[in-house]
Formats: C-alpha cells, structure tokens, sequence
DNA sequence: GTCTATATCATGATAGAC
DNA sequence: GTCTATCATGATATAGAC
C-alpha cells in the first residue's frame, strides 16, 4: 500500500527543528510564524502540529536538547587542574562554533520560555556552570590559580568564551585553533596561571 | 486657552522611549505590540504616531541614543595604559549596570534592524571598541601588557565585561565597587600586567 | 496631542478530506 | 502525514473628530 500524499515522516520531523533553529536565531522566536518554518521546511503550515504541540514545545525542545547535548559532551578528566581548564576552554570556543544557532538561542531566548520550562533550561545551564566551577575550585585548592571570587570568575569566563560566536565566520583571518590559543591565553592569565 | 484633550506632549515622548525599552528588552522587539506600549505609558495606540513614524524608527531611536551616549560618555585620560584600561574597565561595567536594558537591545535586536540601520548601529559599535582597542595597543608598545591578537582580545574583554548584565541583581551578595574590583582583576591578568 | 474607529493583513491553531 | 480551508485573534498603521 502506498503512502498517503507527500508523507515524509522519517525526514520532516529533524527538518522541523532545523529549520525552526535557524530561522529563531536570526529573527528571534516571536518574529517567526509557524507558516514561515513550514515553507522553509516545504510543508504546510498545518503539518507541522503533527509534530509539535505548540510553538512554545517546539522553543523548549530545541533549548533543552542542545542543553543536554552539552551536558553529555563534556567529559572531565582527572589530573592537573590547569589541563582540565584548558580543555574546558577549547571544549566551550569548538561547541559553540560548531552550533552558533543553539548558542545563541539559550542566551536570547530564554525569556520566551514559561517560567517552568525557563526553570528547565536554567537548571541544565547551572549544572554546565558548575562543571567549570569544579575545575576553578580545584586549580585554587592546589595553588595554580589565584582567583578572587570563583562563581564570578564561571560566569566571566563563560561570558567570554561564548562570546566568539558573535564574531566568528568561517574562513576568516582566524581558523579554530588559533582562537582557541589566543583564548586559552586570555583565561590562563585571568585565573594567574601563567 | 486650555490645551486639548489630556495632551501631554511634554512628558509622553520620553516616556515612550522608557517603556519600549523596557517591553523590548525584557519581551523582545517583535514580542512587544505598539498596543502594549501604549498602554504602559497611558496612551491609546494611534497617539504613539505622533512621536514615530513607526515601531523601526523607534527600536533605531533606543540603539543610537544609547550608543552614542556610551561613546560621548567615555573620556579617555593621558598617561600609564594599565590606570586607562582600569577606568575602561569600571566604567564599561558601570554604565552597563546603568542601563541594562539598552546594553541587552544593543546585543540582542540588531538582527530587527534594517540593513541600513543596522550599518549605522554596528558603525558606533565599532568606534566604542576601537576605544578599547587604543588602550591595549598603548600597553603592547610601553611593555605594560602582553597580548596575542589586540582585535580579538578586545571583543573577548567587552564580552566578559558586559555578561555582568546577565546576572547582577541589585542588592545582590556583591556590590558594584566589588564587582569592579573583581573584573578588574581578570582583565589585569588576561593582559598579563600582574 | 490624543481619542475612537477602522482598514488591512498576518498570526497560531484546528477540522476534515485524502 | 499532509493538504486545504477556516476560525478567532491580534498586529501595524491611518483617518477624522475634538
């Protein structure tokens, strides 16, 4: 038996959230309609409730799961608290060029969310905080950092190294690497480990 | 000869300005109706006409003033570049606490922005860091700082300074002087002038 | 300068056919 | 699963009275 009419649920649904992501990013959740992600999607606007709830469930779920992505892609590592820091930094510039879009939307978009489900993602966003923290703690613990204030210096650095997203393009006069070396030397420097 | 119907044109503009910066920037620019406005400054919606030809003028408007406010506001001062990085530092954090709303509308709704309005925001932005950039150059050549990439080291810095925004809270555990002292003290170490 | 009223259009979401 | 059609609502902006 053939498909009904342009059924394509094995690619529409990641298609949805693709496209959702991209177009939230660069107009901003409230200046995008439904009708809009559908025809980026090529679907009708109708099509897309197949899918999500609301256009509320279709904000968190891309929050959330990029949020937990990050969680579980930070691996700590024991040892010499200076070469966890700078893993960190070079794990935090890589994610976030990797995914600018989702970056960029769990700092912007947050205030889009109902208060329960921005406690959802600010739950997520502190737990991320507290992996950087740890590493702080520990380099001040063994001597190699001098840091006044470790809750600050988390929300400082992560302010910073997120930072890059806004300036960042590819192919420009900097590759990764190399901005992760000049980042790298930026937050040694701020927690005296130089 | 008494003036007509509850007119107040002395005091509507600038409340205007004050309530679509505050709704732009705690709901977003495409989120905030001119209805909604309207109401919060005690005006019916077709009375905001007579101050804006429309709701871009007005998000252009709250952008530009601001920065060029921050720009005319900004007095750089002869002599050592460690004691004009640290004035750099207090007052960037200082004025950003002053008006959280527009430093947020200045990072977040350009994308709302006309093409050319846009141009024109991201011009005075470009001349605020520039600022910045001066001073780090200074102490590159006077041997007072260490930096890899001035450019870069200037967008990271106003990245760090300007999260405060994300979280202080007034009457929170850290008093502005205190948090002055720490950013400070990050930004002294990031430059290696220890 | 502000109001009321309205023109025009787009929005989120749903119902029912296929 | 997708489409077409539609409902109900709310948006920006304008016109004309006072």
């Amino acid at each position: 038996m053939a498909r009904t009419q342009g059924s394509r649920a094995d690619i529409t649904g990641p298609l949805i959230r693709d496209e959702a992501l991209r177009l939230f990013a660069r107009q901003g959740y409230a200046a995008v309609s439904m009708r809009q992600i559908a025809s980026a999607v090529g679907v009708q606007a109708g099509a897309l409730y197949a899918y999500t709830p609301d256009k509320q469930a279709l904000l968190l779920d891309l929050l959330e799961s990029h949020m937990q992505e990050l969680l579980a892609a930070w691996k700590d590592i024991p040892g010499d608290p200076l070469a966890r820091l700078e893993r960190f930094v070079r794990f935090h510039i890589d994610t976030s060029l990797d995914h600018p879009d989702a970056v960029f939307l769990s700092y912007m978009e947050l205030r889009n969310l109902t208060p329960e489900n921005f406690a959802r993602i600010a739950d997520l966003r502190n737990r991320y905080e507290a992996r950087l923290s740890a590493i702080l703690r520990d380099g001040v613990a063994a001597g190699m950092m001098q840091i006044d204030d470790v809750k600050l210096t988390t929300l400082a650095l992560i302010a910073m190294l997120t930072g890059v997203t806004n300036w960042y393009r590819e192919g420009g006069r900097l590759d990764r690497r190399r901005i992760g070396e000049i980042y790298w030397g930026l937050v040694r420097g701020a927690v005296r480990a130089v």
